[in-house]
DNA sequence: TTTTGTGCAAAACCTTTGCAAGCTA
DNA sequence: TAGCTTGCAAAGGTTTTGCACAAAA
C-alpha cells in the first residue's frame, strides 16, 4: 500500500514513513486541519476547544493521541516553551525559531540562516547526527517594556 | 541590609537582587550545594533523591520552593528539554547550549559564539530586549547510531 | 470482518498550595 | 519574638491508559 496518509488528511501529500495501517478518521482530519489553518503554537487544550466547536463529541484523549501520531509521522512538531505544557505546530519546509515575550506571552517567529552552519559545526565536532535545531529567545517586547 | 544571600549559601558571593528577607536554611544550602557539584541538568526529583541521602526528612515541596527561589534570584536556570518535566542547572558565566541524544538521553554542552550576534540581530529587528537565548539540538550520538 | 480508533473515566505524573509546627534573624 | 520556611497532605494541571463500543479498510 503506497497511499500517502497525509494526502488523505488534506495535506499536500508529504511522504510519511511508518505507515502501518493508521486510519484516516474525521477527528484526525479535523485536528490536522485546525493545526494547519492556525498561526501555530497551539497547545493541546486550545486545539481541543477549537475542534470541539466543530465536533462537540470529541474527547481530549483523542487530541493527545492524534498529536502523538502526527508527531511520530513528522507532520507536527512539539515545542517546549517556558510553560508547563507543550505547544504544537505544523512542520514547515523552512526551519524557523521563536522569540517569546516574557511579559505578554506573544511568540514571534524568525529565520536565521546561520543555524544551518551551527548544526554542521556542532555535528562535526561532537559526532552527532543532528535532526532538530530549536532556538528560543526570551525577553520583553517593545510594548511590555514601555509598561514597566 | 547588604548581605549577599548567595555568599551565605556557599557561593562566590554573586550579587543577587530582590533580597527581601529570605533566610538561609540548611535545606537551601544543601540543595544549592548539590546543584553546584552536579554536572548540571538535574530534574526536581533527581535533586530530591540526592538531597534526601543527606537530609532524609527533606520534602519534595521544599525542593520545588527552593528551585523557584533560586530561579528568581538568578542562581539557577530552568531548561525545557523534550520531556514532560523541567531540568535545572546552576547559572554560569559563559552562555552555553545543549545537544541532546534522542537515543540515550545524554546531554552535551557546547558554546557557540555566533549566538551573541544572533541575539543582536533579532533584538534589533524585532524591537525586543532579549534576556535569554537557548539553543537545543537533538539527534543521535555516535554510539546510538551504531546500535541502530 | 478484522483491526484500529474513539469516548469516557480513572490513573499517572509533575508541580503548587494550605496549614500547623519549626527555625532564622 | 516576628516572620519566613518546612513537612505533610491534599489539590491542581497536564498527559496517559484501560476498556467497551464505533468506525475504517
Amino acid at each position: 500500500m503506497l497511499l500517502i496518509f497525509d494526502y488523505y488528511l488534506g495535506g499536500n501529500g508529504i511522504m510519511v514513513e511508518k505507515l502501518k495501517g493508521q486510519r484516516v478518521t474525521s477527528q484526525r482530519r479535523l485536528l490536522l486541519d485546525i493545526l494547519r489553518r492556525s498561526e501555530g503554537h497551539l497547545d493541546a487544550d486550545e486545539l481541543y476547544r477549537l475542534a470541539k466547536e466543530r465536533e462537540p463529541r470529541l474527547s481530549l484523549s483523542t487530541v493527545y493521541r492524534a498529536l502523538s501520531l502526527f508527531k511520530e509521522l513528522g507532520l507536527v512538531e512539539e515545542r517546549h516553551f517556558a510553560e508547563e505544557h507543550h505547544h504544537y505546530e505544523v512542520k514547515r519546509e523552512r526551519e524557523h525559531h521563536h522569540l517569546i515575550c516574557l511579559g505578554c506571552g506573544k511568540v514571534i517567529e524568525f529565520e536565521y540562516p546561520l543555524t544551518k552552519r551551527m548544526k554542521e559545526d556542532v555535528s562535526r565536532q561532537c559526532g552527532f547526527e543532528i535532526l532538530n535545531a530549536s532556538v528560543s529567545l526570551e525577553g520583553y517586547c517593545e510594548r511590555c517594556r514601555e509598561e514597566h
